[in-house]
DNA sequence: CGCGACCTGCAT
DNA sequence: ATGCAGGTCGCG
């Protein structure tokens, strides 16, 4: 479900919210959790304050006054909700940060894969440019994709080459810039890879402009028709009319338009 | 590389 | 009952 720009407006919505405040104890909802987050971690958070929350690729980071920092990566299913007390949790209320103002970030997560880590220092600095960030250009993209045999999809998925970027807004992207996903990155020659920034750039934008979040299943999935190919095989494409496909490429439901974009 | 694991809910 | 899901890691 959260891709990048789930990810950037849920740290947003946070951000907002924690910035400053104190937590006042952390409540941890699963036992899945429970063995990410120890009790001993979540009652060492008690009392640290909020001093940041950034984001790089789908990873959050809390930084806190003890120079900790609690990590947060949703996988599939995680978002933020704010409770304010009273407030019934979320159905799938995984874990809470109590703050001192009496408001409660809660990770909702049906699933449970969410991935929350305490850390006692910060993070070395990675230096692949985040896909949102301006200095994830043409550069780069032709560097990291010219070192890799693989298909240009499973290429835009690994995080070391385009951090942020899923499997959604991989297909989309492909379809904007008329590249088989197929094709192997390394033989995607300038002039494409200038195309597939500028769609990666359109796409992850456009995502966070509207702020839609996407889901498969019920009313929701109305919310599809915003992309261009993803689930939507056997729909003609809204460029040239042909038949979208479907095919499993790294393991992922991958969509493309067979007649615009030709290996 | 592809695949299972991690989890649950939903459509078929 | 089966299979599938927007992510990532670690295995072979």
């Amino acid at each position: 479900m959260p891709e990048l720009p789930e990810v950037e407006t849920a740290v947003r919505r946070i951000r907002r919210l924690a910035a400053g405040r104190t937590i006042t104890s952390v409540r941890v909802l699963h036992p899945a959790y429970r063995r990410r987050l120890p009790r001993a971690a979540a009652r060492a958070l008690a009392g640290d304050r909020v001093t940041a929350v950034s984001r790089y690729a789908k990873t959050q980071s809390i930084h806190l006054t003890s120079g900790r920092l609690l990590e947060v990566q949703f996988r599939m299913t995680g978002d933020w909700v704010a409770c304010r007390s009273g407030d019934v949790f979320p159905p799938h209320a995984r874990l809470a940060l109590m703050l001192d103002d009496g408001v409660a970030l809660v990770l909702d997560d049906p699933r449970a894969l969410a991935v929350v880590r305490l850390h006692e220092a910060p993070a070395p600095v990675t230096s692949a440019p985040d896909a949102l960030s301006p200095s994830f250009d043409e550069d780069w993209l032709a560097s990291a994709l010219a070192s890799r045999r693989a298909a240009v999809k499973a290429a835009l998925l690994d995080q070391r080459v385009a951090p942020g970027v899923g499997n959604i807004y991989a297909s989309e992207a492909l379809w904007h810039a008329g590249i088989n996903p197929r094709t192997p990155a390394r033989g995607i020659g300038r002039i494409r890879v200038a195309r597939l920034v500028a769609a990666l750039r359109l796409v992850l934008r456009r995502g966070l402009r509207t702020g839609v979040r996407y889901y498969r299943t019920g009313s929701a999935r109305t919310a599809t028709s915003r992309f261009a190919v993803y689930d939507r095989e056997g729909e003609s494409c809204v460029r040239c009319g042909a038949p979208i496909r479907r095919i499993v490429l790294a393991g992922r439901g991958t969509y493309f338009c067979p007649r615009c974009q030709r290996r």
